[in-house]
DNA sequence: TAGTGGTCTAGACCACGGT
DNA sequence: CCGTGGTCTAGACCACTAG
């Protein structure tokens, strides 16, 4: 399959620099959509190594999409999108930490408003994570937060603090509970910039709502638009 | 860690069954937001498996968002859990009559069905409510149900039986949570026809899932699409 | 230092698909 | 039948974290 062989020495676990090469050579074009890769034994003969290791490698090939199994039959090539998933609100920094990426926040607007007589503080953030040096925004996040809740929150560097530890470490203000109305919306050119969605695309997924503590007071009013990266994902009890 | 051990003479892979018990006590509760679950260790000693079978396990709870791990320090719960879900899964009838309105359900199709080589029955709806007379239709679900669990379902009439009631009454199999993932879709003219979207709205809110029975084995594949009249709403605790 | 997850080996048996 | 991927075992050594 190749005339690179793995580095036993190297840092770099073997899984992947296997998964390196294979996917090079499908990204070359060399492996063509539904081609039929060598087997895992073949490659565990190339490249002098155990099955598991081979495993893992495909693995993350089928994790990305790019290619799939088919037992009896073999390894395909499938070049299709992968996409982030959105288990729910919140819990950003948590997933991406699970998938060993960065966290990246952009503050694209922060000032004080004024909304229905109460004074709020305004944060609309991009968020999305930085992964081999390139940055991918996944949503833009905006949020109200109630200045007499939260008194002087404009000092904090949000691109580089979590909103949600300063509510708690600072302020002592634990978000609990949260109620959000999903929409479909249209897109706008920057929002369109910001997410990098092609322009075939227009619609995006919208969640607006607000959170609350554990007295079920509010104190956020939220609304984040997703990009098209990210899948949203909800799991119910149902009662 | 459970008192549930594992079959190794089901035809339900090891990693399979240890995946679900697992979920089954983070979904439960039993391990809270950012809780340390036991070592991999523990498990394969507790299971009495070994540690590649534990790993496949947890990778799959990794995957899907559920814990993160830690190298050096451990496994850590992850996730938002929603309490309560937007009305319909599991609830339509029983949300309705709270209202003082009627359900209506009219088949748009039902036959069965080969996926990915297993039978299913599709039951295609279109459900809303009678009132003042006028039906307005909200949603369009497709249902798929696994025949193994479900013989000979096809015999019902759906547009005068609860689905989930025939689940319960008939076949004994209780829908106890849902997985969901939510996205914007381009509306088709049939769609548009049914639910009475006008022309300059094209884009509706579509949930594609699966409702899984007490101990997490799926009986339902689901689709459903929102029509404009219905707002999507959903509640969460923050753990 | 002890315990954790991360990686890797060298086997094994199985279900499936095509011949 | 043979080759494929799917699962599983029973070890091993490593890097990282924390006390």
């Amino acid at each position: 399959m190749d005339i690179k062989s793995l580095d036993k020495n190297d840092v770099v676990p073997l899984y992947v620099q296997l998964h390196r090469i294979i996917k090079e050579h499908i990204l070359k074009g060399e492996y063509k959509e539904g081609d039929l890769l060598p087997s895992e034994t073949a490659m565990m003969n190339t490249f002098d190594t155990t099955r598991g290791t081979v495993r893992k490698a495909i693995s993350e090939l089928v994790k990305e999409g790019l290619v799939y199994q088919n037992q009896g039959k073999g390894t395909f090539v499938c070049i299709r999108q992968v996409k982030y998933s959105m288990w729910n609100f919140g819990g950003f920094t948590d997933y991406l930490k699970s998938r060993n990426e960065t966290a990246i926040s952009k503050v694209l607007e922060h000032k004080n408003v004024t909304v229905d007589g109460k004074e709020y503080f305004k944060l609309v953030r991009a968020r999305g994570v930085k992964k081999d040096g390139e940055v991918l925004y996944l949503t833009i996040d905006t949020s109200l937060l109630p200045l007499n809740l939260f008194p002087d929150i404009g000092r904090f560097n949000f691109a580089t603090e979590s909103l949600y530890n300063i509510m708690r470490d600072v302020y002592n203000i634990f978000p609990k509970h949260s109620e959000i109305m999903l929409t479909p919306i249209k897109i706008d050119d920057t929002t369109r910039d910001i997410l990098q969605v092609d322009s075939k695309n227009s619609t995006l997924l919208k969640a607006e709502g607000k959170v609350l503590n554990e007295d079920y007071i509010e104190i956020e009013k939220v609304s984040v638009v997703y990009g098209n990266n990210i899948e949203f994902k909800i799991m119910t009890t149902i009662i």
